[in-house]
DNA sequence: CACAATCAGTTGCATTTTGCAACTGACCGC
DNA sequence: GCGGTCAGTTGCAAAATGCAACTGATTGTG
């Protein structure tokens, strides 16, 4: 088997921001979610846009298909030939990809237009991700979120999320 | 100095989501991150929290500073002491965390209730992120979405994104 | 003043993970 | 029957990580 224990057992962790990384905290697993989706399914197709080592490859689809993040299943059977498909659970993982997509727009892109713009084809625009309020639709602002309940060293007790530098 | 070229340099893949994982592409870089959201601001308050090894912390804080992810600054000078905040470009990554966070509420928690909740204080009532359209605020579902321009062998050319498994 | 404690690290070494390149083996088309 | 594709495996070297111990400035306590 492949997946040894981790020396820090992430999934330990009272925290679910840990626990997702124990299942994707990983750059090649990542890249390897950003591909499946566009539509890769394929383990050389993975393989030669990602530049990854078949090795490495191999170790992070089987991790995948073990966490049910993507399902590997045999489409051919002279010669064998499988792909691998976003369960629901890797589905949505999508506004993980997104928000990471977003930021890197903006923040990583040396100043150049995005390499990739979406569209949303129902309401026909060309969009950004926005994370917002589940109950009233308002763009979510670190300001105004409180997290409860939270009990860290040094930690703020109001609640309150950490504010940027204005020095 | 700490940082030494990564080996495979995921920066010049023409993705941004690749140059998100560049710069915060590291499960103790992002629970650093994590708790500063926390509010969390020290060198101890991290180690002890996270109880990662102090030389990995260091690593670590001092990439995000390189990074211009966190501002180190000294708060006292007898003794010397020192707090890391979220520079602007760290405070967007929040999206990121955010979305981490639910996913791992709903896929990586064992049929429990989630550990932290959030309280949207503009609306008052707890709230869960969800990542919707900038032009028209529907929630972004991958069905929706078409991708301009992609070019991934074995990829989708239409530029819609995955679909789950209806097996 | 001596002594323990806190904070912010550094150093050295062992373990683990990763990358690379080469190889396997089933099949297919020509 | 030869080269090519697909889906890997194997072996070895290089890099990252974890761990424990140590440094050194300072501060609070008796």
């Amino acid at each position: 088997m492949i997946g040894l224990m981790t020396p820090v057992d992430f999934s330990e962790m009272e925290c679910s921001v840990a626990r997702t990384l124990e299942t994707i905290g990983d750059r090649w697993t990542i890249l390897i979610l950003r591909d499946a989706f566009y539509g890769v399914r394929r383990f050389e197709d993975f393989r030669g846009d990602l530049g990854v080592a078949s090795n490495i490859l191999t170790d992070r689809l089987q991790k995948l298909v073990d966490r049910e993040i993507l399902e590997k299943r045999q489409y051919e059977e002279r010669p064998p030939r499988y792909e691998y498909r976003l369960t629901e659970k890797g589905q949505e993982l999508l506004p993980v990809i997104l928000t990471m997509m977003k930021w890197g727009d903006r923040w990583a892109n040396s100043g150049s237009t995005p390499p990739v713009t979406l569209t949303h084809t129902t309401c026909g625009h060309v969009t950004e991700p926005v994370v917002t309020c589940s109950q009233c639709g308002e763009e979510l602002r670190r300001r105004d979120l409180r997290a409860h309940p939270i009990t860290v060293r040094g930690g703020n007790p109001s609640g309150e999320l950490a504010r940027a530098e204005t020095s």
